[in-house]
DNA sequence: CATGAATACTTGTATTTACAAGTTGGAATA
DNA sequence: TATTCCAACTTGTAAATACAAGTATTCATG
């Protein structure tokens, strides 16, 4: 009727700077494997030649990659890659993909992304703006070498994200989905960790035994959109696999 | 005898670079609150003129700065002050004491600084030198508000910390003691966390049931000192008090 | 008065150029 | 042969310049 949403913000970017595309693709060379561990990268000069464009924009690129741990850059030598931060573990981290590795990771979708109300939001409260859009709903088991650890929900504001709900998960990062394709970045957050025994449906999922001990964290996930926030509450079965991380 | 030491690198850097030292000022300014929160910063222009250097080098600081959380910043509008980056909780976090406020929380000491061998260290492995060293340890139990939350053991490398064992810990942020008698400082560490339930002498601590759920937290703690780390190993019943922290 | 266009800001991206500073390896020298 | 020194790399810092893109104010126009 009125003119209440002001900005409608159908568009996205569609080009990328060109640091960032940079960026992506060296990160995901390292993660890929095609740097190893301790290899030099190319200096900068050939960067700049392979994607032809200036040191600063390189630099810019690096400059990233070395505050994310992909990198340690020594004047006079080069770049040394040092792999995916798994420092980074799940929790200080984005998620389970980058903590986990994407070898050893699984991902069955209990639940596809779908549009829901706010069910309870794990005791972080919400503003107005989220509560009246909605969500996007996703519940996931994430198994690592074929055993259930990870059962966790997460739960994304409804806003702006075209043709998100009918994307295929299965098996990738939700927050390399949401940077690549939406431009959205995880900065950081806040998170709660609790001891609790294991629910029916826990104890389904795990394959464990009622009583069983199990590791609760309620996080959220500030993005680089303004009072955009991710909310993830991740059950996490330790027998086997306990969450590691660096402070 | 040779000349295997070329450089003796006695000096060290006077000079700093301008990025670093505009970086240095605005993050001063900020946490002593000449710029309060949601103050919009001088625009970058002006701070090139305040600071007589070019746009590069006033927007290395800035990248800096909103890198990590100082400031966000919006094309168009300028930079916004965010405060220093707060309430670190016990997950990024160097001890007990500065997650919870002194003012909850007692102390009681379980086992008096001790010499001892390392027990199994908790699955983190030691080098030779802290094996035949042999370890301080320590015991605690800490109440928050009256009720016991954290059943916490310590750990330290048994090298050059005279009249330690004689100390009295009651009360006392262990690595406030560290760093003010023996210039000890806490660097950052990793950690790894699990759910585990409480045995005898948990349920006898916390007073709770046999089965209860308890968070554990091993843990190894780097310090200024080359090669020494602190290694703690911490009980938590989360019932009333989750682990909170930001990341 | 209200609307919308122009414009004067802001930050974001990218290039070009220059030199400083650390590392490495090979050539000249003792 | 062993040492020293230099040249050719590497990354680090900094400036000057240009334009793109987002925001807010001003001003002319309906």
């Amino acid at each position: 009727m009125s003119t209440v949403m002001t900005e409608p913000y159908v568009e996205y970017k569609t080009t990328m700077p060109r640091h960032s595309a940079v960026y992506e693709m060296l990160r995901q060379h390292i993660t890929d494997g095609v740097y190893h561990e301790g290899d030099l990268l190319p200096s900068e000069n050939e960067l700049c030649a392979i994607h032809k464009v200036t040191r600063p924009t390189i630099r810019k690129a690096l400059d990233r990659l070395s505050n994310e741990g992909f990198i340690v850059r020594h004047q006079g030598k080069g770049s040394i890659v040092k792999g995916a931060p798994k420092g980074v573990g799940i929790l200080a981290m984005k998620g389970t993909t980058s903590a986990v590795g994407k070898e050893n990771l699984l991902t069955s979708i209990i639940v596809k992304p779908e549009i829901r109300t706010w069910n309870e939001a794990f005791s972080f409260s919400l503003t107005r703006v989220e509560q009246e859009s909605g969500c996007i709903y996703i519940e996931r088991l994430r198994l690592v070498n074929n055993k259930p650890v990870f059962f966790d929900i997460t739960m994304i504001p409804n806003i702006n994200f075209p043709r998100f709900t009918g994307r295929n998960l299965e098996n990738k990062s939700l927050f390399d989905v949401l940077r690549k394709n939406y431009r959205l970045e995880v900065k950081g957050g806040e998170q709660r960790i609790l001891a609790i025994t294991a629910d029916e449906r826990l104890q389904k999922y795990f394959g464990v035994p009622s009583g069983h001990p199990v590791v609760q964290l309620n996080r959220k996930i500030e993005t680089n959109r303004e009072g955009i926030y991710i909310y993830s509450q991740v059950f996490c079965n330790t027998d086997e696999f306990v969450l590691s991380g660096n402070f």
